[in-house]
RNA sequence: GGCCACGUGGCGGAGUGGUUACGCAGCGGUCUGCAAAACCGUUUACCCCGGUUCAAUUCCGGGCGUGGCCUCCA
């Protein structure tokens, strides 16, 4: 089966030609580990985890790589160390909240339905690997050494800038920034760095004398070398990204391994914004994947709602997260999980969902198939499509609990008031079944209403239905 | 200021040079003491202006709008 993916670097869809088909090789950025990973990293992990399904699929589980990093050096790590444990070693902080981080980012991740990497590389566990990219780089002209810096030379390279689509002229034309006076040239950017005293440092190459830290594209150069090879298949990550980070990462390793290309096919998913506006700390609309698992707009929501609204657009278009979608979501797959209690996923995949994952991961698409499938009564097929995208068809996990702790503005006041959500219990709720029971035989409809009411604003939802006797019946869940 | 992407019905969101995806909501119906849930049926579209074409929402040019990158960023 052809796959067709759009390659950033040509613009274009083109059919997947692996380097190795028994070794199909992908490099995705993963996160920088200092605080909780927000709905915007979330969906490169998601997007990219539905890749690799894919690619499994097609070449074979045990004949695909998928090498997605850790960055845990980084200056908002240190100052994220500095300010949440201050009274530890700056490295003993800094190991504290790498590791927090990445425990923290694999829940949430593991909870979204994505299947771990083959490898999850960490930086510092690649500085050799880095220093040797510097050493090759200097070695060939295409980096030199000014105040204890190295900095890669961007006019070595007649062909950067290929990637983000733009010349050097028109980079410096549009250009805002100071140049540092380590710089030849305006463009140039740093691989290697002195540390400041107290700084994570390792001893320097190029005979630099003073310790120092790599910059921020050297990483995943040196651990997309180290564990997929000099070139490899398809590098993925956030558009974003694609000016300077990857443009700097394909030059950086361009130029050591004497290649014209990095990877194959360059990928990038599109930005997400929060009910209509950019995220940002300032507008107070952030949110984490763990607010929204904990309580986010009302709800704590399971992590397949998450992925499916995730999934609802397309990668490559710019998606905007908002409560409704989200619930549009969730009821959606509340219906499909509800009918698929008890059927076993048929053996293979529906062909019409592979062909739109084919196409350039079509989800979208392949999601109007899956409600086909539903709409059909295909609900084998629909369980195995489901669960090769990720999903885990079971309606109890799919609960959205109410917050269990809601806020509530309230206006003209600066404090939000916390209202708290009174828990049920089984018992209670089956007593009450019972009493609005004895008042809908005695048909006194206003007090069984009340007892419904009740129950509903508590988040029980009552069904009255009738046993195989005609007597009726009646049973309660919760409210999805 | 420079570069780039996008603009589809009330909302979300695919796709295509000619045969009105899909979902949600709405409306009508089945069911129900009434509801809820579920199920069945159903209305509404392709930002504006030019051009190419027998035919454009789809291709080309211009405009307007939104967003992204150029500085840390998925």
């Amino acid at each position: 089966m052809d796959l067709r993916l759009y390659n950033t670097l040509t613009k274009e869809k083109q059919p997947l030609r692996p380097l190795d088909p028994s070794r199909v090789r992908m490099y995705v950025c993963g996160p920088t580990v200092y605080d909780f990973a927000h709905i915007g990293n979330a969906r490169p992990v998601i997007v990219f985890d539905v890749l690799f399904r894919l690619l499994r699929h097609v070449y074979g589980a045990d004949h695909v790589a998928y090498v997605r990093n850790i960055t845990d050096v980084d200056d908002k790590i240190n100052a994220r160390a500095a300010r949440d444990f201050p009274d530890l070693p700056l490295n003993a902080a800094i190991r504290k909240v790498t590791e927090e981080t990445e425990a923290q980012f694999h829940a949430d991740v593991d909870a979204l339905g994505c299947l771990r990497p083959s490898v999850e590389p960490r930086a510092t566990e690649h500085i050799p690997e880095m220093r040797a990219i510097v050493e090759k780089l200097i070695k060939r002209r295409h980096a030199y050494v000014e105040r204890d810096h190295v900095l890669f030379a961007v006019a070595s390279m007649k062909t950067y800038g290929r990637l983000a689509r733009r010349s050097l002229d028109e980079m410096l034309a549009g250009a805002r920034i100071d140049v540092a006076p380590y710089k030849r040239d305006a463009m140039d950017f740093v691989l290697w760095k002195p540390s400041k005293p107290g700084e994570p440092s390792w001893p320097s190459p190029a005979g630099i004398a003073v310790e120092g830290r790599p910059g921020w594209h050297l990483e995943c150069s040196a651990m997309a070398w180290k564990h997929l090879g000099e070139q490899f298949d398809i590098h993925g990550g956030g558009i974003d990204l694609v000016f300077p980070h990857h443009e700097n990462e394909l030059a950086q390793s361009c130029c050591a391994f004497h290649h014209d290309r990095m990877a194959n096919v360059w990928m990038h998913n599109g930005f997400l914004q929060v009910e209509g506006e950019k995220m940002s700390k300032s507008l107070g609309n952030f949110v984490t994947i763990r607010e929204l698992r904990e309580g986010w707009a009302g709800y704590a929501w399971p992590g397949d709602a998450l992925r499916f609204a995730m999934l609802g657009t397309h990668y490559r278009q710019p998606i905007d997260w908002t409560a409704k979608s989200l619930d549009e979501a969730h009821k959606t797959l509340w219906r499909w999980y509800g009918d698929l209690d008890g059927v076993a996923p048929a053996p293979v995949m529906p062909d019409e969902v592979l062909a739109m994952l084919a196409d350039d991961l079509n989800t979208s698409g392949a999601i109007a198939v899956l409600h086909a499938l539903h709409k059909g009564g295909r609900l084998a097929e629909l369980r195995a499509a489901l669960s090769f995208l990720g999903f885990g068809c079971e309606q109890r996990r799919l609960q959205r609990r109410p917050a269990a702790v809601a806020t509530v503005e309230i206006e003209m006041t600066d404090a939000p008031i916390k209202v708290i959500v009174q828990p049920l219990s089984e018992a209670d709720v089956a007593q009450r079944i019972a009493e609005r029971a004895a008042a809908r035989a005695a048909r006194n409809f206003a007090e069984s209403d009340r007892i419904r009411d009740e129950l509903a604003a508590m988040g029980i939802v009552l069904k009255d239905g009738k046993d195989a006797d005609g007597k009726p019946v009646t049973t309660w869940e919760v409210a999805r």
